[in-house]
DNA sequence: ACCTCGATGTCGGCT
DNA sequence: AGCCGACGTCGAGGT
């Protein structure tokens, strides 16, 4: 599991390492001590020397890791080249990929620890109360937002963006349903107004589009927003609540 | 900088060490090894058993990272409590918060290395070409937009947000710029349009205003919208290009 | 390759 | 504490 571990490597022996272990095994490389980190590409950052922990894994992704916080400070989701070497007697990481174009550089000034580590399966992973979750669960029981509701699209694609649900209602004035699986925004609100002012232009004169914004809950002013534009709110839940567990176990 | 590290700790030894420096030292530890991981909050996930590395800073924040990619498969931005026990043979880490009410659960099936490393210093980041900087910028050479403009206001409060930049353009007419550090999408446009609107309910009938969208390119759907809307686009660039540098090195 | 949108988004700033 | 919006957002999915 632990493929290699250096201790306070020079920086010749740093830079071996990691050329060898950088993509080539499949391997999750780290090295911790005292580094400056540059970053040129969309924007441009420099980090004073300090105590970081970088993180090299094996599908090229680089992160740099601070004392605070889950973000790493520096990162590169996706690299085309990493290269180590020796220069000045210090090892120097540099990270690249085009498109977009960006580079990070890693001085690294004084290494306690440099080791690999077989992380390397991928073990399933299930995650329940997306939003594509919400929208299914709706599609087929489109009376959990309002009785009488027929599903006519999903992501039904306009001009301005998807819409989530495209439904008819009891007395047959369609529906743009927009669902968040999270407390709902301003921003959710205009997104909603924007697909029912597309609809509209879509039919024919003085046909009335409803637009309701389904969530768990909405913010004070996205409410007022809301009643504002003339359009509706309806609490929907992404994750059973405990109860609606308790009743119907078998469901989930 | 290595506080401490265990290799092929047990159970109880892993526990203990793990609620030794869980918050308690400013240390970053870290357990990698196989893992089962679920999480129950705002979503809820499980990870089967496999290789995985788990990061737990000293500001309560947690990661548990898989083979691939910068984001973590699951983590914990803050925490109130992290504990570890020792259950049926298997460390269990349990680290949760309220609000949002979440827990991320770790059992620990077998562990090749735990260790505390001394990353604690907060040392001097500076990061150049955010949208603030951008909008400084601007504010101090509205020229760059466009000749003879002048600014009114910075974040402009409306009923639907903040105007990035106002102003009064060389005719007299009242300008709002919405502005984009990176390639301007359908929403950026549809933001200033609300912008638009809403200082229009706020002037004399009539009165004439421009919406420039100010970003250094927009995607073409979104470029058919701000025609459609009547609204304008200036290219506009955050970092200054190589040739600016070269042109004004002082100024950077 | 471009574009759009979701995310357990995270994070910072402001009311 | 809630709300809003930027982010080097990342990452997936469609066209």
């Amino acid at each position: 599991m632990i493929r290699e571990q250096l201790l306070d490597p020079g920086a010749a022996e740093l830079a071996g390492f990691l050329n060898r272990h950088a993509r080539a095994c499949a391997c999750l490389v780290q090295v911790a001590g005292q580094m400056e980190v540059t970053y040129q590409g969309r924007a441009a950052s420099t980090a004073e020397a300090g105590a970081y922990l970088l993180i090299l894994k094996a599908d090229g992704s680089l992160q740099i890791h601070h004392p605070k916080g889950v973000k790493p400070m520096n990162w590169q989701p996706k690299t085309d080249t990493v290269t180590a070497a020796a220069q000045d007697g210090f090892c120097v990481l540099t990270a690249s990929r085009k498109n977009p174009a960006e580079t990070v550089q890693v001085v690294m000034l004084e290494i306690q620890l440099a080791q690999a580590l077989e992380i390397t399966d991928e073990a399933g992973f299930v995650i329940a109360g997306t939003e594509a979750q919400l929208q299914a669960t709706l599609a087929r029981q489109p009376e959990l937002i309002e009785p009488g509701l027929t599903v006519l699209d999903l992501e039904l694609l306009t001009d301005v963006g998807g819409i989530d649900l495209y439904a008819k209602d009891a007395k047959g004035q369609y529906v743009v349903v927009e669902l968040k699986r999270a407390k709902a925004t301003q921003e959710a609100v205009h997104q909603l107004s924007r697909y029912v002012d597309a609809v509209r232009e879509h039919l024919p004169k003085r046909a009335k589009v409803r637009g309701i914004l389904a969530a768990p809950a909405i913010s004070l002013p996205a409410a007022m927003t809301l009643e504002r534009l003339n359009l509706e709110f309806k609490e929907i839940h992404a994750l059973p609540t405990a109860q609606e567990q308790a009743a119907q176990p078998n469901l989930f």
